[in-house]
RNA sequence: GGUCCCAUCGUCUAGCGGCCCAGGACACCACCCUCUCAAGGUGGAGACACGGGUUCAAAUCCCGUUGGGACUACCA
């Protein structure tokens, strides 16, 4: 099983590099040359410009002759790539969608398609912002993700959305690849495995930003714009209060030659927007159904700050496009950015992808899971004790479900049964108790080697150093008594040290059975032989009954004495692991007035 | 304010017009098991937000109301 999903990869790879060669086949010389064309004439750009190019403050829509061929080049890549339309079953939604067809698979060819070429297999992204750690909202969305991909046996890619490539998110990138492959998800391509399509680093890509702009600009699709934040906040302010859309309103759209000019000559700073066309746009998501905005509800959007560093609504379009995502999976608050994004890649000349918006993760208290929430990241989770195999069912089934009935899923069984049609269309809140029960049930299902060596871990963290025969021998006694591995420790503590000063019921309980109790036990178990835990729960069956009690009367004291807490595992399978020697000496210590 | 999304037990969900006086799971309650604590078993309580339509028939389709959420940034 295993092995047959591992197997595309290479062929994945294999495929990119073909699209490379398909399109030094596909793009007939004429094209290039015309292409070239174009861009050697610029017609956007001022001659004055040209000459001096390392000018003050920045070049918003400038750009280096080399980048602009890397970017020309990525881009036909891109096409190439794009050209064929994928689509996808739609489970449910729209009349609308459904009446074009139903049993179509994914990935089947566009009809008419010139060189026509292989299916364009799925490609999915998880992009997170690096910013902090990576809370469960998140991974449940690449979680998501990452199975439809390897359902449809596609490919998946991991890409990090970092504004700025500082040293703080050096750690925050290497955290977040360590919490998703603890979780048990891989990818094809990413910042630490590289890829075709890189880099895969948000930081490390501005200057395809920037090539991308400057096309924009040349085909009259981005502008720039010279209004001040100030001026902004007053113009929404007022439209606002006369009960208009908020949005941009335009103006520097709108420019005259003259005020441009005006604006050039004061050399004020300039930001550059998308010109959203005026048309509806539609976006046939694969969960929320079809989206439709009228035509001006979507207003223009700034593309590149005026300190020339990229928007997210730029990045994430070009982003896609050139590193052939087919589906784009990711939270519902980024619902109303598809429509934006699509207008990008649709100004560049590609084919948008497919969205499915999912929505946000809840936190207990039915707000959007986010940093206040507390311990919400898959790191805290794993500190807890939390094992990656329940943490992954949990969360598969937070907005997902197989049917009526399936609760338990395997990572295979998961990507076997995958299917974002069925994704729930409202959000959900994280329930730790029943993510906590799942714990359990997993721990239950582990065997005693895996379950003492991850156990381990958390035994020295408590400054523990369990004897390892020992600590798997105790496996059986706890593993149906602990929510997390770390209360394994709890549990066990007695094992492990002598140091157990007995908890306030412990102490009660001693007390009220008194020494010369604690010491006929002490003295029926030193004569135990051998020491079993047959022979030793005789043993103390025996001294209960000699002085009249119940067992469980006559269990807890020794219980107290020996453990120091009123709860532990079984009794006489915790002697028998403790011991004749240090169970006899506890009993005796107990006894022995303080 | 405008645009968009969402609405079944406390929570996660099944449900795509009759199979539903709504099924499963967590949590909760009771009982059983029992050396404590768990685990396990059995049973119980518990929901279609509201109002209009459409239809022989609506949790399911349409409209509205209400309530949540997102966007409306030179955040992502």
């Amino acid at each position: 099983m295993r092995e047959r999903r591992d197997a595309p990869r290479p062929a994945g790879a294999g495929r990119a590099v073909d699209s490379r060669e398909r399109l030094r086949r596909l793009v007939s010389p004429r094209t290039v040359d015309r292409d070239r064309a174009r861009s050697e004439r610029r017609p956007y750009r001022n001659p004055r410009e040209r000459r001096d190019p390392p000018a003050r403050n920045h070049r918003g829509d400038g750009l280096r002759r080399r980048d602009a061929d890397r970017v020309r080049h990525e881009l036909h890549d891109a096409l190439a790539r794009g050209r064929r339309p994928h689509r996808h079953t739609r489970g449910r939604g729209s009349p609308l969608a459904r009446g074009s067809g139903r049993g179509r698979g994914r990935g089947d060819r566009g009809a008419g398609q010139p060189g026509g070429g292989p299916v364009s297999a799925v490609r999915t992204r998880f992009a997170p912002a690096p910013s902090g750690s990576l809370h469960v909202g998140n991974v449940r969305t690449g979680l998501f993700s990452w199975a439809f991909a390897r359902h449809h046996g596609g490919q998946f890619i991991l890409r990090v959305e970092d504004t700025d490539a500082s040293r703080v998110t050096e750690e925050a990138v290497h955290g977040v690849i360590e919490s998703l492959r603890w979780l048990g998800i891989d990818w094809d391509e990413g910042p630490d495995v590289g890829g075709p399509h890189g880099p895969y680093r948000q930081s490390q890509r501005t200057e395809i930003y920037h090539g991308v702009s400057e096309r924009l600009v040349a085909e009259g699709k981005a502008y720039r714009c010279y209004c001040t934040p100030q001026e902004l906040e007053e113009r929404r302010r007022a439209a606002m209060a006369r009960g208009e859309p908020s949005g941009y309103d335009g103006r520097c759209r709108r420019l005259t030659a003259g005020e441009r000019a005006a604006f050039e000559a004061e050399g004020r700073p300039f930001a550059l927007r998308f010109a959203m066309p005026a048309r509806e746009f539609v976006v046939d998501d694969l969960v929320k159904g079809e989206v439709r905005y009228a035509p001006g509800t979507l207003t223009d959007f700034v593309v590149l700050r005026s300190d020339g560093s990229p928007t997210f609504l730029l990045a994430v379009a070009v982003d896609d496009l050139l590193m052939g995502v087919t589906h784009v999976i990711r939270g519902d608050d980024l619902l109303d950015s598809a429509a934006r994004n699509a207008a990008v890649i649709e100004a560049l000349g590609g084919t948008p992808p497919r969205y499915a918006h999912v929505p946000q993760v809840l936190g207990s208290d039915g707000r959007p899971l986010s940093k206040r929430h507390g311990s919400t990241s898959v790191e805290s989770f794993r500190e807890r004790g939390i094992v990656p195999e329940a943490l992954m069912n949990y969360l598969a089934l937070l907005g997902w479900s197989k049917d009526a009935e399936t609760t338990f899923l395997s990572r295979d069984e998961l990507i076997e049964s995958f299917d974002i049609a069925r994704v729930s269309s409202n959000p959900a809140a994280f329930d730790v108790k029943k993510l906590e029960w799942m714990n359990n049930h997993y721990i239950q299902r582990l065997d005693d080697d895996d379950l003492a060596a991850r156990c381990m871990h958390f035994f020295s963290e408590a400054g523990l150093l369990p004897e390892p025969k020992v600590l798997r021998a105790a496996m059986p006694l706890v593993k149906e008594r602990m929510t997390t591995l770390r209360e394994s420790v709890e549990l066990l503590r007695f094992l492990f040290t002598d140091d157990i000063e007995p908890n306030e019921r412990a102490r009660a309980l001693i007390q009220q059975a008194g020494p010369a109790y604690l010491r006929s036990v002490a003295d029926a178990l030193e004569a135990v032989e051998p020491w079993t835990v047959e022979r030793i729960q005789e043993a103390l069956d025996r001294a209960s009954a000699a002085s009249g009690r119940s067992r469980k009367e006559g269990w807890q004291p020794v219980r107290a004495a020996t453990t120091g807490s009123n709860v532990s595992p079984p009794l006489p399978e915790s002697l028998a692991l403790l011991g004749r020697e240090r169970t006899v000496e506890r009993l005796r210590a107990a006894a022995a007035p303080s």
